[in-house]
DNA sequence: ATACATATATGTAAAATGCACATAGAGCAA
DNA sequence: TTGCTCTATGTGCATTTTACATATATGTAT
């Protein structure tokens, strides 16, 4: 089998296509930083509420690096925890410009959401949105 | 003025925030496969169609590369055309892998889609489906 | 001739991301 | 006290994606 007959046909195994890839790019950031807009926390535990937004079976170092380079950003601030057993841990805080800065990715967003919805148009005929309004029908 | 200050003033500016860019990877791809699933076309032509997408002066090297690409993975086919004035155009077309290929993207896209109004509805309070149905309130 | 619009492409570098691996404290069991 | 596991934070390297600059060629208008 040839090299390339050979990763199409990995292509379209159980994983799905290569290169679908339908997350934003630094969609770690907005997530950490709506994280730390309800209450301050650490790289541990920030790994396990980003799950839930996608970022299954997350790397850890993907996480600490983004981390440090959002605080050179100056978005979010950190100091180490030593108050209790256990590891240290760096806690963070968010800071102003964190909160422009997810405001602001807050309105980019939406404004893809509605690029999207036109994509889904031209894709069905309709959009996604009268898609889930027309409701129940099958 | 420090490096670093430097570094967030720009990012402050009128050009928005350093980094975001909800546009998920390989967006072009499926923009793309969408276009020649309506009639075949070529680069150029492709190139200014991308640009209702959200592609606003796209580099024409990222393009070219890209079908080039999709040409390897088997999605598109294309053939010269030189049967007219002016610079020869190469003519791509969707093919039945192609076709498979946008369905899955498409697939991803709607599951992409609930996971943003899932941060909105955190982000807000409510989600941005819910902001729209509100209607006309001020 | 030369300027312009059309049309395709490469070379190089930066940025984002995944994967593997390194380090270390604390609790607990054998 | 040795080894094992869980918690916790990181680095190094390679790959992938993308941007930016540049190159090439054809036809048309001036």
């Amino acid at each position: 089998m040839s090299d390339e007959a050979q990763e199409r046909e990995v292509e379209s195994t159980g994983r799905g296509f290569r290169g679908v890839e339908a997350r934003p790019r630094n969609w770690l950031v907005p997530v950490i930083l709506l994280s730390l807009r309800e209450w301050n926390s650490y790289g541990y535990e920030l790994m396990e509420r980003a799950s839930a937004f996608g970022f299954e079976a997350m790397n850890p170092g993907t996480l600490y690096r983004t981390l440090r380079q959002m605080e050179k950003e100056g978005i979010v601030e950190s100091s180490w925890e030593t108050s209790r057993g256990g590891p240290a841990r760096r806690m963070y805080t968010i800071t102003d410009a964190g909160r422009s800065y997810l405001d602001f990715w807050a309105k980019s967003l939406e404004q893809y959401q509605r690029t999207m919805d036109n994509f889904f148009r031209l894709y069905t005929g309709r959009s996604l949105r009268e898609e889930r309004e027309r409701g129940g029908e099958k």
